[in-house]
DNA sequence: CGGTTGCTTGAATATATTCAAAGTTAGTGG
DNA sequence: CCACTAACTTTGAATATATTCAAGCAACCG
């Protein structure tokens, strides 16, 4: 089903991380000239894994860790008979591989949804960055710490809410941080991404992931076409949702 | 419905983390003499907290982190219907209240089952922590993305699975766990609450939760009576589950 | 165009929920 | 020791929600 697919290496160790354009952005805290030099020498590579492409495989062993520069993918693990549980969308300014930060045996997959721009660093220094740069050290914890709250509120979501509910927070969960990278604005972002990817993510069948969501079209709270999700009725939407998970800002950047 | 009482504080500065019958483990890594010394440094206060009550509140702040000594208890999020989802279950060894590790705001809570013991930390020292000894902070990342693969795991039992299954993993998981704590053996251990948590950790209703139950005690794979559960058919219940989430060791432990 | 992928819909079915009530167990106080 | 209560477990029946099956449609691509 999901082939996996060698990524593409760009060998980009010029890495000008001080002007990195996702760095950047507001959102994001400002690194120390220190911090800021570690980091570029902490990345080894750049590499872009095209779309469909399977980055990081459940079951391997990656010797790297990653930071999405680029583009759009989702976390995921799979039983043996075919079902696959979404853990998460993954978007730029996101760490990958840490999970599992001792042991380097991958505990889920990573697919890409589009073409994506990733950050390599080394597993295996690390232990200098924390040993180094205590602030960075800080940064991954909270990174960490970040994607737990997240999936506790996926857990909220799918163990007590009807299908209505889940897809008005997922909407909404994607649109707030779309937001954050920079991505939506308006009530508008692209959804680079089909129906069955929504329904794996919420636990649904896809034929009730359809319905579900044309409900919300003709009560005129989001519409979703063409790759594009237009909200109309961002209140009506939380208050379905029961939570509105705006980011919080500076955030870290590795 | 679940009413927030104060914890008992105990005076108990006289700390002897070296001897902590829970450290003393062999599931537990050894610490160095300088961390040991930084840890009991770091213990403020050690507290009970009784059965019933809820030591750490959503949407209060609180300014410290705790581990589990002894005790068993359970993280939940709700909802303004009353809804609740219980996220996960605390065992000794666990670091509570790190989620929330800059901002002070707790966005879930936490209730004991049983009569808890706590170690107190100081969040406001954590910055030294991670400046003074990498060790332990890479101990406090790991501990963070243990508890993010115990998410993901669940996220994938609750949005994929049967009632049939997501029990089969969920006593399966305990028990691993409780295993891991030295609280289970021979397929038996304690399970010190009601089956509404069962069916509130899986988003199941009771009554459910209760015929999937005596489904897998007239399977003979696993009878729950009194408290106590026995697991007769293990490799059966590992079947179900499509999981055995082995706990790795040692473990770190603050 | 023909083939593929994704969206949409209706109908039949399955799984899980809600409702209702009885049985059990443990704790309390007379 | 027994009556009484409260919390938890168990069961059956009616209902609701979501799934599976099946098929048509639309858009895109070589």
């Amino acid at each position: 089903m999901n082939r996996i697919v060698p990524s593409d290496r760009v060998a980009a160790r010029n890495a000008r991380c001080e002007a990195c354009p996702l760095r950047c952005m507001p959102a994001f805290r400002k690194l120390s000239h220190a911090e800021i030099d570690f980091v570029r020498a902490f990345k080894v590579a750049e590499i872009t894994a095209g779309a469909g492409t399977t980055p990081l495989a459940e079951g391997s062993e990656t010797d790297y860790l990653y930071t999405v520069l680029s583009g759009w993918g989702f976390r995921y693990k799979s039983l043996p008979d075919g079902r696959r549980q979404i853990l998460n969308f993954v978007m730029p300014g996101d760490l990958l591989g840490l999970q599992s930060s001792l042991t380097s045996e991958m505990h889920h997959s990573v697919e890409a949804l589009t073409k994506m721009t990733l950050c390599v660093f080394p597993r295996d220094r690390l232990w200098a960055l924390f040993r180094d740069h205590p602030g960075l050290a800080l940064d991954v914890t909270w990174l960490a710490a970040r994607q737990e709250r997240m999936l506790d509120e996926n857990l909220l979501a799918i163990g007590q809410g009807s299908a209505h509910e889940r897809i008005a927070y997922l909407l909404l969960h994607l649109y707030r941080r779309a937001e954050g990278a920079g991505l939506a604005g308006e009530g508008e972002m692209e959804l680079p991404f089909t129906q069955q990817h929504v329904a794996d993510a919420l636990g649904l069948s896809l034929v009730h992931t359809n319905k579900t969501l044309r409900r919300l079209a003709s009560e005129n709270i989001a519409r979703w076409s063409s790759g594009r999700l237009r909200i109309n009725g961002l209140e009506r939407l939380v208050a379905i949702a029961k939570n509105d998970p705006v980011p919080v800002a500076p955030r870290p950047l590795l």
